[in-house]
DNA sequence: GCATGTTTTGTGACAAAGTCACTGAATATT
DNA sequence: AATATTCAGTGACTTTGTCACAAAACATGC
């Protein structure tokens, strides 16, 4: 049962029919279930993948524990770390997991390397996804370096609740997304909820007072 | 006075003559002095740039005067990332500086995308450059989040001196290969210096131990 | 219900790193 | 030689990371 998966993606939707066509026959769809890991150090794909349907979070794991979220895959967009690994062959501490059940397009290099060549449609999409994971990397980078605890944190509860005011989630979770540990994390949402910007529960987080957070989240 | 640079570059000193030959008359040879900023958030550049001669070092800097070093272009290598900032066409703030004088080869949007739809070994090597700069990237973004200052700063040392056993360079450059703050790198370097693993003197440090350095180094 | 285990959060003490303000030393400039 | 500039050292303090452990919230089985 192969859908046709080429109308999501704005690499392949603009592709004339016969070439989507051959599309769908080359590629394999895979579906993995929330939590798999999709790739990482030990599991490096051959194929080029491209997210179908739900997410998937690319993270990196320190020895002592620690992790941190580097971005995050939607639905329609490509995953280009995995193209990085296969092409540099270099050592790397990255991995992807599933974050949502998911419907991953696996195209072999192969057919990967003729539509690079033969379509800019699709060459112009992959060096955007490119350089858009770059992109989201320099961000990082800035935030780690020089960014403080506090206005990441603000900065990432915004994001997550989006513009919902509750969120689902652990201090350990959090500390995952910034790459810093559980009790730092612990410390500011306490600092925030004696400042009543935020209230607290077990799992979960109410965003009391968003402009405040939005003040903080500026600062950056 | 075109040199043919083609023969410098391993995307394509393999190229069949007549390719070279197009590519040498639609390049623009471009010289810098050292020091010159070659790209940066003010000054994004339209074509593609092939590093012909010299290094480039690419930076990033915080409002509050702090500064990280990325990595560093070398030549025979190109530099995607202003190729990313000419796709992506969102905002960013790292800029590249060269680093001694420089030399390198302009190559236009035009002939870049030509070039890649029909040159297979073209292809593959934008497409390496690409992967190695997102790998130098994971590895700058788990050292910062993750790494000891003292590991840290080993590790560049030693980097930095080669085969050499002195170093000029102030602790000001160092905290900004590092992203870290002067005082910082002093107090690690009057460490090492207790520990008689380095020796100290103006704008200058020299490597009396490097068996130590790089037993530090290696606790990446 | 209650007892028991697991997960999540709180806390205090300490270490590592970043900030600030200032001093003194080394080098350059005049 | 006097002066200015750059570079390094220092102490006090804040923020962040680490560790060990305790308490609270929730889940499970009975």
């Amino acid at each position: 049962m192969n859908v046709d998966w080429t109308e999501r993606f704005q690499g392949t939707s603009a592709l004339p029919g016969h070439v989507r066509d051959r599309l769908v026959n080359v590629a394999r769809i895979l579906r993995f279930e929330e939590g798999t890991q999709v790739f990482g150090p030990t599991n490096i794909p051959d194929s080029l993948f491209f997210l179908y349907e739900g997410r998937i979070r690319v993270s990196q794991s320190s020895d002592t524990g620690r992790e941190i979220t580097l971005y995050r895959v939607d639905a329609g967009e490509s995953c280009v770390l995995t193209t990085a690994c296969m092409l540099a062959e270099e050592a790397y501490s990255a991995e992807g997991v599933a974050e949502t059940d998911i419907t991953l397009v696996a195209l072999p290099k192969l057919a990967f390397d003729q539509l690079v060549s033969e379509e800019a449609a699709f060459r112009d999409f992959v060096f955007a996804a490119y350089s858009k994971r770059l992109i989201d990397l320099l961000r990082v980078v800035d935030d780690v370096a020089f960014g403080h605890m506090d206005v990441r944190l603000a900065e990432r509860l915004l994001v997550i609740a989006g513009d919902r005011k509750e969120i689902a989630a652990t201090h350990q979770h959090l500390a995952s997304e910034l790459g810093t540990a559980r009790e730092v994390v612990s410390r500011v949402l306490l600092d925030f909820q004696k400042r009543q910007i935020v209230g607290q529960s077990r799992g979960r987080i109410t965003l009391i007072d968003k402009k405040a957070l939005k003040e903080l989240a500026s600062k950056h």
